[in-house]
DNA sequence: CGGGCCAAGTGGTCTGATAAATATGCGGTC
DNA sequence: GACCGCATATTTATCAGACCACTTGGCCCG
């Protein structure tokens, strides 16, 4: 008999850990493209709808990508890919858990800028100025909120790190902080946010990781605290 | 004109973007049963193959939840059930990309351990001794495995940051450590793996964070060098 | 009053057909 | 010979309808 039907779960379930266990095993490498669907289909012996559900849900897991016409390829399963689901976390989170969110952010992304402060390089360093500026010459909260994103996003590639730059991208979501910050901007926070970026910047140009861990850590906290008080309330 | 199709995108990705932002805007609450899905289909103007995948891509997300005969219902939405897809993160990840998650994994374990030291009450100690003594009493892989994650869990539970403890268990997936430990343990590192715990539970015992964080810094560290040596070879 | 049976409701799966986007190969033109 | 344009084949996207499997709740019978 053909053991290939061990009848656990739905068939687009198994059919989603066939194809997980398929890349796993290094069968599907990277940027290959797969049988088309139909394929597919034939091939784990289920209907053409049963493995669309399952490309869909490896697609928006970020391990496939389908392209119209075309075919159905592996992603480059590369941080960025897997880890663009975590952005759904921090839209959908309230309540307390925004501030645990917040409460992880702090620990990475201070531990990031400490160490960005002692591996970023001269370009990088450019780089994260051109947003600071950038940031400081305008009043539009979105236009500041999208240097704020990329500031942070550049010191946290910096620090060689691309795993821990992916989890604070999703961590930084647009949606996620527009939410936070349209309550704690209208306090006047615009002039500390810029201090506290000034002082994140000055510990990466003098190479000091520890200050640069203090002063990130202070900027994420800043904002925990304030929404600490909010939940609280 | 009908403002209702934007046109971008899939229709499937459209309804995928509805249905998170109702939940997103709180017109559907956790636990909440939604309308059939033939129902949905035709609210959203789509048919109920479109609907049904949509459906699916969330239920992999974590955020809904169908179950067969009685309807479709939204999760909880607590930080396990929508990081669950973190261990596929891991369970996909290979060559320098594994050491970045252990990075990441001793950034947030130190820290969680430390907190733990600071806030475990009697009972939850009692818990983490329960599993290491577990773990001790046997020589069984498998066993020693299912207990070492049950031992860190539950010290990522005592730190009070459901989200952190979220995370790190998918970054301690199954497959994941399977992976990693079947080579590292048969360099003889039980001996070694028992000293670290051990010294953690100290560190616990004595409330005393700071020694908390570097046992489990150095702990989870040990397993990080060998893997980057590993990777280099 | 209690237990088991039955039917309606609902998700799960399959089949087949059509539309839309892409890739391919051929012929022609310059 | 190279390049462009177009018909054609391939492939994903979507739709429609049917049937199966499981759950639930009420009804009937003992």
């Amino acid at each position: 008999m053909d053991e290939t039907a061990p009848q656990k779960g739905t068939v687009t379930q198994r059919a989603i850990e066939r194809i997980k266990a398929m890349i796993g095993e290094g069968r599907l490498e990277p940027g290959q493209r797969l049988p088309t669907e139909r394929d597919l289909a034939v091939q784990l012996g289920i209907s053409r709808s049963s493995m669309r559900e399952a490309i869909r849900a490896l697609t928006v897991l970020g391990v496939l990508e389908a392209r119209h016409g075309s075919g159905i390829y592996v992603t480059q399963l590369e941080a960025g890919d897997l880890l663009e689901t975590f952005g759904v976390v921090a839209d959908l989170s309230r309540g307390p858990r925004l501030v645990e969110l917040l409460e992880v952010r702090r620990i990475l992304e201070s531990t990031a800028t400490a160490l960005a402060a002692a591996r970023i390089t001269e370009d990088q360093l450019a780089e994260v100025e051109k947003h600071l500026t950038a940031m400081n010459d305008t009043d539009d909260p979105e236009i500041i909120l999208s240097h704020d994103l990329a500031f942070h996003r550049e010191i946290a590639t910096a620090a060689g790190n691309e795993t821990m730059a992916a989890i604070l991208d999703g961590l930084s979501s647009r949606t996620f902080r527009a939410r936070v910050w349209r309550g704690y901007q209208e306090e006047g926070a615009f002039a500390r946010t810029r201090r506290e970026h000034a002082a994140i910047h000055r510990a990466l140009v003098a190479h000091d990781p520890e200050a640069a861990r203090a002063a990130a850590a202070a900027h994420v906290g800043e904002v925990e605290e304030w929404l600490r008080a909010q939940i609280g309330s």
